[in-house]
Formats: C-alpha cells, sequence, structure tokens
DNA sequence: GTAAATTGAGTCGTGCGCAATCGGATCGCG
DNA sequence: CGCGATCCGATTGCGCACGACTCAATTTAC
C-alpha cells in the first residue's frame, strides 16, 4: 500500500517549497552536473547529448556481435530521445567527422549510424572524462551506485506506467 | 501521432555502458520526471520552468515578510537560472495574466515580479500536483527524502567548487 | 564631482527536447 | 497481387538553458 503523504497545508511544511521537492533537486542536479561537464566537453567540441550518442556507439562497437550499426530509432531507443531531437544532432556529429549517416539497403526508411575513424579514437582520450566529473559530486562509490539504482529506478517505474497508455 | 521511443532492450550490466553512469540515470530521469509533470501542468497551461517560477512567487507571498517583491535576479538565484531564461519566461507568464514585471523606483536597473490575481488564485488548485507526480515515482516518503537530500548535496558541492574559479 | 567599475535586465545565437505532421517504405491480410 | 495499416525518419515550431553581448543605472574610487 501507497504511503500517505502529510496533508498539503499552509506554514512551514509548505509543500510548495521549491527547495523541498524532489523534482526541483533532481533538475537542479541534472543541470549542475551537466554544468561540470560543459568545460571538459568542450576540450573535444562536444555537448553532452552528443556524447551520450558517442558512448552508446562506443559500446556496440565493442560489443562487436556482428548485428547492423545502430539505426537513429535505436540510438533513441537507447537514450529516450526521439528523432526530432537525434535528427539535426546527428547531423551536427556528422559535420564534426566523427559518425556517418548511411540509409539501409535493406530498409530504406532507416539510416545505419556508424562511427568514423575520428569518432573511434576519440574513446581513449575521454575514458577518464566519467571518473572527472564524478569526482566533482563529491560522493562516495557506494553513493553513488545507491543514487544511480534510485534513479534508475524511478525512471523506470515511470516509463512502465507511461507506456500503458 | 509522435514518434515513439522503443523500449531499450539491452542489459544493464555493461561495464562501460551508458546505463552504468550515475550522469545519465539523473539525465534520464529528470526527464521521465518531467513527463509526468507535463500532461498535468498542461491542464493549468503551464511548462515545468514556469510552474518553478510560480512555486518561488508563491512561496515569498506567503511567506509575508513585508520583504519587497523579488527581482528577476532573486528568481534566479532560487531557481539558478539566468537573465538569458528568465526574461522570456517572465514575460511568457505575463502575457498569461499570472505575473506583473514592474521596474523598482528605487533601483530603476531591478525589475520587481509580483503575483496577478490569477496568479495567486492557481495557488490552491495546484496543491495537489506535487503528490500527484510522486505517486508516479512509485518510492516511499523516506527514499524521496534520502534521494532530494543527496541530489541536493551534489547540487550544493558542485556550486562550491566551481563558484571557487 | 567625475571617471571607472559593477550590477541588472534584456537580446541574440546555438543546441537541445518534445509535439505534431509529412512522405516514403514495408508489412499484413485477403 | 493489391491496398490499407503501420512504421520510420525527417522536418517544423516552440520553449527552455546557457554563453556572450549590449545598455542603462548605480556604486566605487580617487
Amino acid at each position: 500500500m501507497r504511503n500517505r503523504i502529510a496533508r498539503y497545508g499552509r506554514g512551514v511544511t509548505d509543500p510548495l517549497g521549491v527547495r523541498r521537492q524532489v523534482c526541483f533537486a533532481l533538475y537542479a542536479a541534472q543541470r549542475a552536473l551537466t554544468d561540470v561537464y560543459r568545460p571538459i566537453l568542450d576540450e573535444f567540441g562536444l555537448t553532452y547529448p552528443q556524447y551520450l550518442v558517442l558512448l552508446v556507439l562506443w559500446e556496440r562497437d565493442a560489443a562487436g556481435d556482428g548485428r547492423t550499426p545502430p539505426t537513429v530509432s535505436e540510438l533513441g531507443a537507447a537514450l529516450r530521445l526521439d528523432s526530432g531531437t537525434l535528427s539535426p544532432l546527428l547531423k551536427r556529429l556528422e559535420v564534426a567527422g566523427l559518425v556517418r549517416r548511411r540509409r539501409s539497403t535493406r530498409d530504406e526508411r532507416r539510416v545505419e549510424v556508424t562511427l568514423t575513424d575520428a569518432g573511434l579514437a576519440l574513446r581513449q582520450p575521454m575514458c577518464q572524462v566519467p571518473r572527472r566529473v564524478v569526482e566533482a559530486t563529491g560522493l562516495t562509490e557506494a553513493e553513488l551506485v545507491g543514487l544511480r539504482d534510485t534513479l534508475t529506478r524511478v525512471t523506470e517505474t515511470i516509463h512502465r506506467a507511461t507506456e500503458r497508455s
């Protein structure tokens, strides 16, 4: 049974106090963490969402399981972004020379995204990026794992709930 | 019809994978939670950042401590948003009839933001919004408090670190 | 008292993030 | 085989976020 939240009245326990809200904490933390990434990723000429796309591509590449390269939809599934976000982003990555976009020959609706040599070469130097960012959070390894798992659970709960509609 | 985001079928165990990273968990959770807010706030014709601004204004209004109304800068300090984001946002809130902007007479650089009657009247019906959202996360109250505090700590740590430069 | 520095709001450009929509490609079923 | 339903990607439009900048008002330093 869901536990009840105290009644929303006024005064000291004002439920509408911004800083009391988990949602604001999440919103603020996300932007703060992006602030940490920005100068680091700037060294590589990347934005945070672009970096995430590369992470997925590196991951798929390393798996080396003989699958075809990921399509725009598959990247969207991995990052939960839709084509309206990914299409222009991938174009910018292509202009930067890090990825290639190519129509699938088997299904010409699909666009397969592959890493260029330059995109592949970025992987090694960027290996230390996560460590540098994590240090800025000031959290212990255990706290980080707990935080990640809680956040992941929240995300999955929400997605399960909304996919039912 | 909107682009549907397919389920991401792979395991969570890839050591260097996107899904292992706290940063991605934060990024994804923030967007998932916004997905929960969107339809609810749509009923009031608001976006999430606009709702946050109203939260601060309601809070200040309830405090009734005789202070002057918050300025754009003070709203920015509360939400950690700069004038480049707030100025157009506040204009939209003004067009919507929820907020008034007025130059301070004592310092004409400042713009004071006050609630209109319509903006004030929105407070009561929106009291249930946080509860409805929190239910969607599927977390207990204790977990929520812990999550909020951890996130707040991360945010503060980052800000202390970056403000030193 | 005036020049220099600072502060506060606004504007512009770039890049997400999402809704809505379009057009082409494929699939399902008769 | 034919045709409608479905799927996929691209595109468009809007609203954040943020950096860089402008401009005016105020504060300071001398």
